[in-house]
DNA sequence: CATAAGTTAATAGTGTTACTATTAATTTTG
DNA sequence: CAAAATTAATAGTAACACTATTAACTTATG
């Protein structure tokens, strides 16, 4: 697949409180928050330690977002809409339902390989953040006041998207989008189980094979 | 269904410091740890607030467990001992496996009532704190040291309980286990939508909607 | 070109959290 | 009944999340 280079996605304005696309020292945040948060995890990640990291400081950071939450937000929101831009580049000209259908699933569930996309995003270390953190975006007790300020809008467009899709595959499906979400949120719970609790799983390690599990069982609900 | 009054579970003695079912103060965080939780989110729970709320304090909270997050590994694991306990009594003495399995689905999928199983803890309120919890235990840099603990044991049990009952229905489906979490977690993960994401289900808020979705579903990729 | 205005960054703080060491009070036991 | 063990409260510390203030540097304008 090729893409242009150097993408830009709109960002829900409400989650920064300067845009960091629009500075070097707003770049760095972004590319060492990907590199920190995946380190230490998202809990121990604070902005006096990214500050250290890119050769700045806590209070520059905080000029940039409010809180490391909204700065998780702002991650997640450019890594949804990342995967919305291939979700819909790969369907581009296919006429057949149950192809896109197959296309869409590859590109949700793919393990993300780094992409040149752009500079300041690594996109193979955000895909990993967003396996072990993303939920907890919304796991908490303002989600439906941040859900009403559209934090999660990407994510829901993304759902609805592969719902649309099933619909057009099976019209008389009442499932739809139940079945989209519990496949959207299930890679990212399988590629989780695949790495630290593999008791409970089927897979052996290689590629492809969260997707290939969802297509299998996917042609087995609708058709 | 009826159950002995005021079971006890084992719950893995790495978790606490001294046994919270042992004491009266004991019981009491457990009790009321379960309804702030719910009230206030596991990010604003500390143990001083805790302490405050049961007429004690801070550090009498720590000679019970290490630290709050212990603490909810602590009730995760009574929770999921206690669902396991249902499933098992849910499936005594039958012996159609596909019996068994609408059966267990039932179980982990259902909205809980509360139940008078133990005076001192509230299963309806904790069923609650996992849907918005639970996926916070296992989502941290620990999670590896955590689970060669024993940590997860319990809810791992489970996810291989619902694979055994696949197999039984389909001896030859090769992704008994993979299906089998992506279900236990999938109900958790609907639960939460139905509630604060309404958008991407189909669910119009009456009991039973996510066991019947689940069992539909695995009708169909097992028959 | 000088000076005012605006922007950026660092310092130094505040209140809170997570957790510990110490001491005081109570209960258990020989 | 005294010694030992257990329990609980006080008082503290280091780190964290976040803010107010000030210093420095850049840009705009008369």
């Amino acid at each position: 697949m090729e893409f242009p280079g150097n993408l830009r996605f709109t960002i829900n304005e409400k989650l920064y409180l300067k845009d960091p696309e629009s500075s070097e020292l707003g770049r760095k945040i972004l590319k060492y928050s990907i590199i920190l948060i995946d380190q230490i995890g998202f809990e121990s990640f604070t902005f006096k330690r990214l500050g250290q990291c890119i050769g700045s400081n806590e209070s520059s950071v905080y000029r940039y977002f409010e809180n490391k939450h909204k700065l998780l937000l702002y991650l997640s929101s450019w890594y949804w809409s990342w995967i919305e831009y291939r979700m819909l580049f790969s369907i581009q000209n296919i006429a057949d339902p149950l192809q896109k259908l197959h296309r869409v699933i590859e590109v949700v569930a793919a393990e993300v390989k780094d992409d040149e996309t752009t500079a300041y995003i690594d996109e193979a270390i955000l895909n990993r953040i967003i396996i072990s953190e993303y939920s907890k975006t919304f796991l908490t007790k303002e989600v439906d006041k941040e859900n009403k300020d559209g934090f999660f809008l990407v994510y829901k467009r993304i759902n609805l998207l592969l719902a649309d899709i099933i619909s057009e595959v099976k019209p008389d499906y009442p499932y739809s989008k139940t079945l989209a979400s519990s496949i959207v949120v299930g890679t990212i719970n399988q590629h989780f189980f695949k790495q630290h609790f593999k008791a409970i799983t089927d897979f052996s390690g290689h590629d492809g094979e969260v997707a290939s599990f969802y297509i299998k069982t996917l042609d087995k609900i609708l058709l």
